[in-house]
DNA sequence: TGTAGCATGTAAGCCGTTACATGATTGA
DNA sequence: TCAATCATGTAACGGCTTACATGCTACA
């Protein structure tokens, strides 16, 4: 959240979160609205935000936030100080495979087949953040991100499409007479 | 964990942990010790596993976990009935490139030098984990995952040495007369 | 004889979630 | 006039972690 209010313009709970729908999502997790909240009081409190609020159109009220000097400092102290930590993945779609031999050869493909349409479909989205990033040198590194995701989900299609193959020529299956009915080893498929 | 102990033998609470240290840690995650003994009893409680106690040699005394049919009914009920969730991923270091304007070029080029270096000993794990399932057709599902692994983890790498050497050719440093000293935006550096 | 590894657990607490509650504004 | 969106929060709770506590065995 920091990270987000370090791009300049102050935001409100509310825009904080939808920044971190479009950006932070792909790379880390969106914090539920109420933990936004949470969080803003919690950094005001600790002095690295301050909040003013602002009389919307009509009646209406609105919390807006800035990152103060010292929340900056903070931050960069962060990037400078503490280690890189491999990235954690919790990749739902390699704990399936793992678990092939309950599923049987045929469903996992299904599922691997599943999983390169949900890539495709990741890989638009970054596409169309990128585009929005346009030229602007103020996101420069968010746009390389963008641009790493893509490259990023392009290499994991083409792994897949690769697993999805090996499968399909694996000893997994009973031979068969003709190429098409090959049974696998489990009885519920 | 039912999981784990899907593969066969009866395991205790600390060979869960280590199969897990060994294995789930690269896809999923690594829950703490006390978790597992936690989550053993539950299971147990559940009816998805079963435990005996054997006594080990001397005085000592060992807990001993199957998956028990009902367990096995369920994940694969899990397998075959839930979605394949998008997998979520926590990843700094795309997070301290997205954060690029406060580190400055040169410090993120550093840090995904690092990361570089850390990648390559992973892929170094994931060989040796790999090489140690041999051909045995019974872990021939985590065979894959381990090769997918070291795919997985090429790619990065590409695409990880690709970035740096954009930001070395970007137009964030101080043209200089010669080519050593570009300074960076960034005073500290 | 002492340290690393095997082995099992409890207690406290953090970080995040979902569910719930409220209300204004804009535009179809 | 009604739904979508903007906007802010509280309460309950789940899942996982760290810190703590205990004790045996193998081996250098």
């Amino acid at each position: 959240m920091l990270g987000l209010l370090s791009f300049g313009p102050e935001l409100s709970g509310y825009e904080i979160k939808q920044r971190a729908d479009s950006t932070l999502r792909f790379f880390w997790f969106s914090p539920a609205m109420s933990q936004v909240y949470a969080e803003l009081d919690r950094l005001e409190r600790l002095g690295l935000v301050t909040s003013r609020r602002i009389p919307g159109p009509g009646r209406r009220r609105t919390r807006r936030f800035t990152i103060t000097e010292e929340g900056e400092k903070e931050l960069r102290r962060w990037l400078a100080e503490t280690e890189v930590e491999f990235p954690v993945i919790k990749h739902s779609v390699a704990l399936r495979l793992f678990l092939g031999h309950l599923a049987g050869a045929q469903a996992t493909r299904t599922m691997l087949d599943s999983y390169v349409t949900q890539l495709t479909s990741r890989i638009e989205e970054l596409r169309a953040i990128r585009e929005g990033l346009g030229d602007d040198p103020h996101f420069r590194y968010p746009a390389l991100v963008a641009e790493w995701g893509q490259r990023y989900y392009e290499a994991e299609i083409a792994a897949v499409r690769d697993l999805a193959d090996r499968l399909d020529g694996g000893g997994d299956r009973v031979a068969a007479p003709d190429g098409s009915a090959g049974g696998d080893q489990l009885s519920d498929e």
